[in-house]
Order: structure tokens, then C-alpha cells, then sequence
DNA sequence: GCCGAATGCCCAA
DNA sequence: TGGGCCTTCGGCG
């Protein structure tokens, strides 16, 4: 389940329950044995995230760096833990809390200066209180694609995935295939809001809800897959764009060619209250 | 038991 | 642009 909500849920998760421990560390699947070796028995100080990145820093300097991809996923028990199954890449073990780490894409050790290096290729990270918002503006001005594509670069924005994607652009009435030149400084400004917004949300509520409760247990998306819209129940159109699935619905958001400008009504509280900067 | 899907991303052509 | 990586889980028989 890993958009950067998943990711800060984890840092902070693991920041609570193993910091300033000295952990167990191994590799019982042994795919990050050498990583095992490296980092066990020493200090765990932090947990840090960006975007969709964990690096797990401990005494000495050395960081765990960890991307889930789309099927790692981490499982928490208490100590002492359960025997791990075969496919557990990495268990970090302390005193309280045990964790196990399968199926990610990345773990590897890296250094400090590994770590900013591999960092400077990422845009802000939503989640970070230090994000500069005018940083994404730039990269995103010099995408060629739509801007249903560019949100998903993690070198414009860093934390966004396919379902906060859907959901942050029909909020705010934008369709994924406006290029993303073609984007106004307000409408990239709301999206930012709204972005902002819903992962806090996320790591909050540890999952995914940009409906609110009102709606029923199968409609906590206004598109993402749903077959209708929300708000207005049209139908939900859903097509590969460049190897994700995209979703929309063409009533509240217009596909370009159909509307030359961006003045669009905005769908929900997601959406900036001001919208008086959009109306032409 | 097998198949497909999943909130990601890299690399070869 | 298409395939590969990597794991789990639910649906289907």
C-alpha cells in the first residue's frame, strides 16, 4: 500500500518503536545479508523519509536505505517475534518491537553522502515541512507530458502515487492528459494544497480516504477505481497511461480538447476554498 | 492449485 | 513501449 502516506506512517511507526536501541538485524530470506551484517547490533537513531524512500539511520552513519515498490511491505510484531517466513528480506529486532521487511524493491546500506546524493534526484516531498513548493513548479514546467504523468515523476514531486493522483486531480477538476505546460501557477498551486492535505490525512488515518464518511464502505475514492463518479455518477473512464491505469470522469473534468480554459468548478473540500483565482 | 491484480519503478530496445 | 522484478491475497475451480 505504498504512497508516501505508507512511507511516513512507517518512519514514524518505526522512529516510535526501535530508535535508540541497538537491534538484531539479519536476513533470514538472505537476499540482504551483507546489509544484515553491516548495520546489526549498532544503534537505530532515526527513521527518515522522503517521498516513497526510507533510510534507517544508525550509529556510525550508516543508513538502511528501503523502497517498497509495489509489493513491499513491512510486518510489525512484538518481541519476541514469531520465527520469519522464508521470504522476510530483512528483521530488525529490539527489545519491544520486532519488524520484517518482504518483497522491496530496494535494501541497501549507503553512507551520508549516498544518501543526499540519491536525494537530490528526488522533487519535494509533500510531507516535509521544509517543501518548497516552487522547486516542483519548475521541473513540472519543463515536462513535456501530461499532467497526469508528471505527478507521478518522483523527480517533480516526490510521494505521490496512482491513487492520490485520481483523486487529487478530480477533486480539482483537472484532467490527467492536460499538458502539463499548460497548467496555471493557481491550478498547480491547489493541487499542491490538495495533495498536501490528503497524504497528511493518510498518515493519519494509515490509509487512504479522500471521501468522507458519509459515502459508503466501498467509495472512499471519488474515481479511483469506481465504476461512477461520486459526485455526479457518471461514468468513471479508466485507460493505461503510460503503463498505470489512469481514471477519470470526463463530466467533472473535461479532457482538453474539449475545454481551452481552466475554469472549472472545484468538487470538494479537498479543493481550495478560493477558487476566485480560477474563474478565467 | 492457478491466475490475476496491486498504491512502483528500472532497463533494454 | 514492453517486460521484468518481487510478494501476497482473493477468487475461482
Amino acid at each position: 500500500m505504498p504512497e508516501g502516506h505508507t512511507i511516513h506512517r512507517l518512519a514514524l511507526d518505526h522512529t516510535r518503536d526501535l530508535a535508540g536501541e541497538r537491534l538484531a538485524v539479519t536476513s533470514p530470506q538472505g537476499r540482504a545479508a551483507d546489509v544484515a551484517a553491516r548495520v546489526t547490533d549498532r544503534r537505530l537513531l532515526r527513521v527518515e523519509a522522503w517521498g516513497k524512500h526510507l533510510f534507517y539511520v544508525f550509529q556510525g552513519g550508516t543508513r538502511v536505505h528501503v523502497h517498497l515498490g509495489l509489493f513491499g511491505r513491512f510486518r510489525r510484531f512484538r518481541s519476541p517475534a514469531p520465527p520469519p517466513r522464508p521470504t522476510v528480506r530483512l528483521r530488525l529486532e529490539g527489545a519491544r518491537v520486532t519488524v520484517d521487511l518482504v518483497g522491496a524493491t530496494v535494501s541497501e546500506a549507503m553512507s551520508a553522502a549516498g544518501q543526499r546524493r540519491f536525494l537530490e534526484r528526488l522533487g519535494p516531498d509533500l510531507l516535509r515541512d521544509d517543501a518548497r513548493p516552487e522547486r516542483a513548479w519548475e521541473r513540472l514546467r519543463s515536462r513535456r507530458t501530461g499532467i497526469g504523468r508528471a505527478l507521478l515523476d518522483q523527480s517533480v514531486l516526490a510521494g505521490v502515487g496512482n491513487v492520490y493522483r485520481a483523486e487529487a486531480l478530480f477533486v480539482n477538476g483537472v484532467h490527467p492528459e492536460l499538458s502539463a505546460r499548460d497548467l496555471t501557477r493557481a491550478q498547480f498551486d491547489a493541487l499542491w494544497d490538495t495533495l498536501v492535505r490528503m497524504l497528511r490525512q493518510g498518515v493519519k488515518d494509515r490509509r487512504i480516504r479522500t471521501v468522507d464518511g458519509a459515502h459508503g464502505p466501498g467509495e472512499r475514492t471519488w474515481v479511483y477505481k469506481q465504476p461512477r463518479c461520486l459526485r455526479c455518477r457518471s461514468h468513471v473512464r479508466r485507460w493505461d497511461l503510460g503503463g498505470r491505469w489512469a481514471y477519470a470522469c470526463e463530466t467533472c473534468q473535461p479532457p482538453p480538447a474539449a475545454s481551452s480554459g481552466p475554469a472549472r468548478a472545484t468538487n470538494s473540500s479537498w479543493a481550495r476554498k478560493n477558487s476566485s483565482d480560477r474563474s478565467k
